[in-house]
DNA sequence: CTGAAAGCGCTTACAG
DNA sequence: CTGAAAGCGCTTACAG
């Protein structure tokens, strides 16, 4: 079974109902002068009475000097909620500007990255703010972006200049690591993100350097990352926990998902007042579960809101050097990150 | 400062460069055959030198018989993890058939929600999945939406019939309040969003009818309801647990925001084994808070991709009578709801 | 106050 | 295999 779409009402329609030029009706829509109280009536019946919707694409189509009317989100994924609340934060400067976001995830695969900066590009989006995978930046150097400005968010390509906004996450893992080496802890293991990600790198960068600093062995058998969710963490750390030879009395975990797995298992095997932890990112409930997660958190919707400002600040013209924007806050001890060296752990 | 916006290739710009007539350009974007290997060489050599892009609005202003390029989404709120999770489901959907998903946040608010749909509208998507706030409908029943599909997602309008996907809201919430009822529980409290939006004041319902069905009393000052983020909601439910002259020995926390709220008042007020607790929404770390918080989960992104399925089948021309999918998980016992009635809490 | 013409960047339908 | 004409639904620029 299928049914014929059907055309939808034009100017043309509305002019011929309304016994006016489409010019007029044109008139009408856009709120211009010149045009008689009794005829704009009539032209209004007649759009209510046909349902008339004017046509986004044809306006812009001969508009050249329009104000932007979408700007596109190349983000990770929307279901993480780092990169949801990102997107609000985005979606809060643009509607202020009668500006849509189109948004979509890349799931860190390049290819879809290149096809969704390409698919911006066809619909004319007027900026977009980019989560670049890593270093590949296809489009994004090449002559197709022409003029349309981009800002990065959260990662940062090596070669390639642009507006910046994220949270360092470098100094953030260093602060966090620190923050264990101070309570004493040596033998400090690294959960992260697969470190060929940009921001996933840096963290775990941030954590290497604070151990060589306090001159303290960065263990192979205590850095797992790969690309995994809760799930896939929660299993990993586990089972590592549980066949360790020899376990590290603390760790760092560098990314929601990470940190999530990680608790469960933790807990799970009793380890949750002997396992010092200190965690990237916020989570819900962290301060409830027992002990409290000690987390370095991010604020994504205010990296959303300063992407945003950056990117109109572009469209309307700006031509500054750009913006290179890194954020942290501070630590929030909750107990896991405070618990000192336990003799049962080594 | 400002600059120039420079005015993107088009194809005959593409033309001029490749010395051919602008259909032949056309032909070769398109892939459409009838053009010589020594021209497509030039073509495109022409189009890389350039940069060009085709106009993606153009090119459906004459098409009248093409695929759906983008299907528009309102939710309440992007931040919220459960819609940013129905989105990433129907952007599974959206994204094997090269369709892009827009999607704004109308913040409950009626009027924001009606922009929106005449926004997508305007943008000519070819349909979409809307979460209405409540009965107010506005475009949606009117003349404009015309042959435009849309789908209900999360609540359902009482009057107006669309296909729809949704949790079982009333089934749920009686679900939860008969497992607290079937441990022994009689005073049991209602926590939950404004009952003036539809899947709230359903699940309010399912609250109520099992309390009369069991003879148990619903008492005014044990329904918490209203519009608020988790902070506010911890403030609420603290200074209502520390003030109420009777507490009840159970509640049942209708929402995410909500829960996590709750369960950090109840928590910080040492009634974490005191006061019985069943909420809807899965929620991060609910299985390890002590106790665990026995929940009754949804499934975010199935009703995401559900309602894509939906609404492609509709786009695809389905003429079957509308569709009204409600979807149950099952209980998940953590420990939470399955609490005795403590004397000490009366 | 109102309208006829030209054009935005493309596709469709037709001609050579 | 290639191209000139007409048209998609609008806006701009000009005329009355």
């Amino acid at each position: 079974m299928a049914r014929t779409p059907a055309r939808r009402p034009t100017l043309r329609d509305v002019a011929e109902r309304a016994e006016v030029s489409f010019k007029t009706v044109s008139r009408v829509v856009n709120g211009e002068p010149g045009v008689s109280g009794v005829v704009v009536g009539r032209v209004q019946t007649a759009i209510e009475s046909l349902g008339y919707v004017p046509d986004e694409r044809a306006r812009r189509l001969r508009q050249s000097t329009s104000p932007a009317t979408s700007i596109g989100f190349v983000l990770v994924d929307v279901s993480n909620p780092f990169f949801s609340a990102v997107l609000r934060g985005l979606e809060d400067v643009a509607r202020a500007r009668q500006c849509l976001v189109l948004s979509a995830s890349s799931d860190q695969d390049p290819v879809r990255q290149d096809q969704l900066v390409e698919t911006f590009l066809q619909r004319r989006v007027a900026g977009m703010v980019v989560v670049p995978c890593d270093d590949h930046l296809g489009p994004l150097t090449s002559e197709i972006i022409q003029d349309v400005p981009v800002v990065y968010l959260d990662c940062e390509p090596k070669e390639h200049l642009n507006d910046l906004v994220r949270t360092d996450h470098y100094a953030g893992a260093r602060t966090m690591t620190d923050h264990l080496l101070a309570q004493g802890h040596r033998d400090i293991g690294f959960l992260g993100d697969d470190p060929s990600v940009f921001s996933a790198g840096l963290r775990f960068a941030g954590y290497r350097d604070a151990m060589h600093d306090a001159g303290a062995e960065v263990r192979d058998e205590w850095v797992l990352t790969g690309r995994h969710d809760q799930f896939a963490w929660h299993r990993l750390v586990r089972e590592w926990l549980s066949n360790a030879p020899r376990r590290p009395t603390a760790v760092v975990t560098a990314q929601n998902f990470v940190t999530i797995g990680a608790v469960r298992a933790v807990h799970e095997l009793g380890l949750a007042r002997t396992l010092a932890m200190v965690a990237f990112d916020e989570i819900d409930l962290a301060d409830v579960v027992q002990p409290g997660i000690t987390v370095l958190p991010q604020e994504p919707r205010e990296l959303g809101r300063r992407a945003g400002e950056l990117l109109f600040g572009r469209i309307d013209g700006s031509v500054e050097p750009p913006t290179r924007e890194l954020r942290l806050s501070t630590l929030v001890e909750r107990g896991s990150g405070e618990l000192p060296v336990s003799v049962t752990s080594g």
